[in-house]
DNA sequence: AAATATATGGCAACGATTTACGAAGTTTCA
DNA sequence: TGAAACTTCGTAAATCGTTGCCATATATTT
């Protein structure tokens, strides 16, 4: 591979000059210009972002770091953080933590040793105290649904507990009050929360938490067939079923076909995230909207403006969930 | 950030003997080694990545460039290699391609120029004799679900023509013969590929090919549910429908429930992939498994074996599509 | 005493950026 | 016309944080 070196002397010209017009950060005359680029055609020459990284400092990339890289949720995060950063010419390092504290770790310091310029990150198992203070050091750290009091400038949450209630709600709403809840992993706080709002949702409404009609899933699919499974066992006595997340009610679904449980007659589901296949789910499912792509976009946009000192950008750190509709919820109102 | 020479001074010994702790490929007396180890832990020293990748002209990381980031065909694919290669202690550096030539080049340019030790690249738009030509640089590349000739010893490929082939005639052996068809975009080689397949598959059953019944639609779930909009626009004549992935087959599944056509009994559905989700639709999607999480591991395995040195691995270039067989085919046989 | 191991230090790479300084060459203007 | 003021570019050295090769000093063996 060509080095600088070797275009300057092609070019005719200094190491020097080659620098300037690469980096246009200084005036170079328009045809000694036009002979280094042509220099650099010929020699297929493409400068060495390590060494470029190394003694400027600046990498012109930005890490991310999620649980998986599969599963609707993180792509859809993922991918709206990419758009907004490939648009402004900047490159994304993707890295994943595989809820495991020490893999967490693994990854944001690697994440810290390819000298990105910016983090962002959806960290599950690492503790506030470790990201406080890693986040000393000289990569500045975003958080994905995560509310760290100390770094609250740079964390984008969703207001989960908020769409617990909001799902809850939208049951009782409809005539509902036996409701059963399949919760997402309780180290998690996205899961936690929800499970919250659930509860004060409930409690406003004098209904009961009740833990037989409670199972902790695992957040996949597997997760809602395993827990309708187990509340059914329990004596079929609930109504309405809300799932922490998608994925858990798609599988809860099949489950309940598959056991002659009709939906929605029988059974009213609600789901959260609204991720894309929610849609096209029989029936479709009501759930609530996790604007996990607007808050990647706004992941990035916030780097943008913070870290590369781009102008004009509105920042908001709190999103809001909101319930869409659908044909998964049956009213059964006495009214 | 603390660098190695501080390391160095505070433990009293040289910057090589730093280095070789740290890398611990040469003799280092145990005390000297604890001298360094404590020097390190006191001052928070970690290596950084960057400069050693410059030094040692090695990154320890393995670039991919998929097409994009959401998805779960793609989920998949990284998944399998992220996996593979972590536990193998080498990282993964990701990013995507949108299916555009100059994004891809962009792309895999990047991964080249931050030293990535390998390539694994999903990539679609981009020309035969660019990838070949980029392959004589340094950096090996490895394809996902393309073959060139060329490179045929760093392609993975999945037969998509006997996919496609398998598909159509597992709806023929159920007795249809009225088959539509909502492909993917033909500049992708899976996509024209697995409709080479299903045309194979019409003929050897002497069966005409029907341009009435044939639906280029863009491999998301608008494409299943415009082509199906379009193929019954035309005048509703066919039994079954074969989708070139899930993601249109549950588009189609969702339009056709909502016009009333019946499922299966009115209309028999393939799609391919096997994706997740296929098996959470209903009806359950009968489709042709797409090993892609398979595949990826397999290449993050090739790489280990030919660029990290790893022995006793087996390697296999080319899968083989099966039929899963589930409830959106209806056996129409008369015998 | 010579030969071999073992443990360390010294220093030039790696491929860029950055800075300071100065030498031309070009323009401006009293 | 000639001096001042700009432009444009070269030279050279320092720097970024490692690694890798060669040399050297000490310890061990024959």
């Amino acid at each position: 591979m060509a080095t600088i070196y070797e275009v300057s002397k092609l070019a005719g010209v200094s190491l020097a000059t080659v620098s300037r017009v690469m980096n246009n950060n200084a005036r170079v005359s328009d045809n000694t210009k036009k002979k280094v680029l042509a220099a650099m055609q010929t020699l297929g020459y493409r400068p060495n972002a390590i060494a470029q990284s190394l003694a400027s400092n600046c990498s012109n990339s930005v890490g991310i770091l999620v649980s998986e890289l599969s599963g609707a949720f993180y792509g859809q995060m993922m991918s709206g953080i990419e758009t907004e950063l490939r648009a402004a010419g900047k490159h994304v390092i993707i890295t994943t933590g595989h809820s495991e504290e020490e893999k967490e770790k693994d990854g944001l310091e690697f994440l810290i040793g390819r000298n990105c310029d910016a983090i962002i990150a959806h960290v599950e198992a690492v503790s506030d105290e470790y990201i406080v203070e890693l986040s000393k050091g000289k990569t500045p750290i975003y958080l994905m649904s995560r509310h760290v009091e100390a770094l609250s400038e740079k964390c984008i949450s969703l207001d989960n507990e908020h769409g617990g209630y909001l799902a809850t709600k939208s049951l009782i709403e409809h005539g509902h009050s036996k409701i059963a809840y399949i919760a997402g992993p309780q180290f998690k706080a996205d899961a936690s929360n929800r499970l919250q709002g659930h509860k004060r949702a409930l409690s406003e409404h004098n209904i009961a938490f009740d833990e037989t009609l409670f199972f902790i899933g695992d957040f996949k699919e597997t997760g809602g067939s395993e827990g309708l499974h187990h509340l059914l066992k329990q004596g079929y006595d609930f109504t309405a079923l809300v799932c922490a997340n998608d994925e858990m009610a798609s599988g809860a679904m099949k489950y309940a076909r598959e056991h002659n449980v009709k939906l929605p007659s029988q059974l009213s589901i609600i789901g959260f995230d609204n991720v894309i296949f929610a849609n096209y789910l029989y029936p479709t499912l009501t759930t609530v909207d996790n604007p996990v792509n607007e808050m990647g976009r706004m992941a990035a946009k916030m780097v943008l403006k913070e870290i590369y000192h781009q102008k004009n950008i509105e920042i908001n750190r709190i999103f809001e969930p909101t319930v869409i509709l659908r044909n998964s919820i049956k009213s059964i109102k006495t009214t």
